[in-house]
DNA sequence: AGGCATGTTACAGG
DNA sequence: ACCTGTAACATGCC
């Protein structure tokens, strides 16, 4: 689920449930995730209010009273599911069922506000993390603190890029995944950028000229901003329970489509599949030189 | 059974 | 000290 229109998407939806809520008890179910979660720490919650809620790359950084910073990354595989007192769900990813036992077997910490009101995290790998910190300037945080620029900000833009890969001897979508170079971007998000602006992924990237420099650039912002504004309007509507498919998933150009058609209606040619930085990579051979 | 999965980072080697 | 590539983490689904 989550690179970085999904976190957008979650912050978004978060923003507007548990902003001003007081935290009322934290339970911890497994506080085995990435970084032991620690208990006592947690409880020092209790009594505080959420303030606000910002995201940086694919984190998401909780305000909480008395300058208590929560940081939290959601993995491969972690959600935060929002539940008011009347038990209505209200899914902030697509791929959980409030009424399934069996997912509510992934609930991993679980925040209780008033009126019964709770906010879970729900992890099944347990790649995400969630972190608390007595600061409430969050640059400093060594998480945060190498991250590349934002795609979506301005300090992202072809002078930054090719300052950036002058010299380097490293291929197009390897330079992409780098969360130095720039940070939200995760493996299907580069595969989508590059098949829309037309580059193979093995590219050598002092071969790249200004002028794809330019369309990746264009491309990216085009698909994130894109794909924001569907998360946004697929989560407003939660009268569905299918909860099989992504929304994302429906539009993939490229993305694990190895053995199909090319999506450009012109091509024949079929997608292959390749691993490039230890990742799944796949393009058309024929639309991307 | 074995390969694959939206991520980060610890570590080894240059 | 920097830069780069690989493996590990935990769990489920084809």
């Amino acid at each position: 689920m989550p690179e970085l229109p999904e976190v957008e998407v979650v912050k978004r939806s978060l923003e507007k449930k548990i902003i001003n809520l007081i935290i009322k008890r934290v339970v911890i179910n497994d506080e085995k995730l990435r970084y032991k979660v620690n208990k006592r720490k947690f409880t020092s919650l209790v009594g505080k209010r959420i303030k606000r809620i910002k995201r940086r790359s694919k984190f998401l950084i909780f305000k909480i009273d008395q300058n208590i910073l929560m940081l939290t990354h959601l993995g491969m595989t972690g959600k935060f599911i929002f539940i008011n007192r009347k038990n209505k769900k209200f899914k902030t990813s697509f791929y959980y069922n409030i009424d399934n036992k069996k997912d509510h077997k992934y609930d991993r910490v679980i925040f209780h506000f008033c009126n019964n009101q709770k906010l879970i995290y729900n992890d099944v790998r347990k790649f995400g993390f969630i972190k608390l910190y007595n600061t409430n300037n969050y640059q400093n945080i060594p998480h945060l603190k190498n991250l590349g620029p934002e795609p979506l900000e301005k300090n992202f833009n072809s002078k930054y890029f090719k300052n950036y890969i002058f010299r380097r001897n490293r291929n197009i979508k390897n330079i992409l995944m780098d969360q130095k170079f720039i940070s939200g971007l995760g493996n299907i998000y580069v595969n989508e950028v590059l098949f829309l602006s037309g580059i193979n992924p093995y590219r050598d990237v002092k071969k790249i000229k200004d002028h794809e420099i330019h369309v990746i650039i264009k491309n990216m912002k085009k698909i994130l901003k894109n794909s924001i504004k569907l998360g946004g309007s697929s989560i407003k509507d939660f009268s569905s329970d299918d909860g099989k498919r992504g929304y994302f998933q429906q539009y993939f150009k490229v993305y694990a489509r190895k053995g199909k058609k090319c999506s450009n209606p012109d091509c024949n040619e079929i997608i292959v599949r390749r691993i490039i930085s230890n990742r799944s990579t796949f393009f058309c051979k024929r639309c991307q030189k």
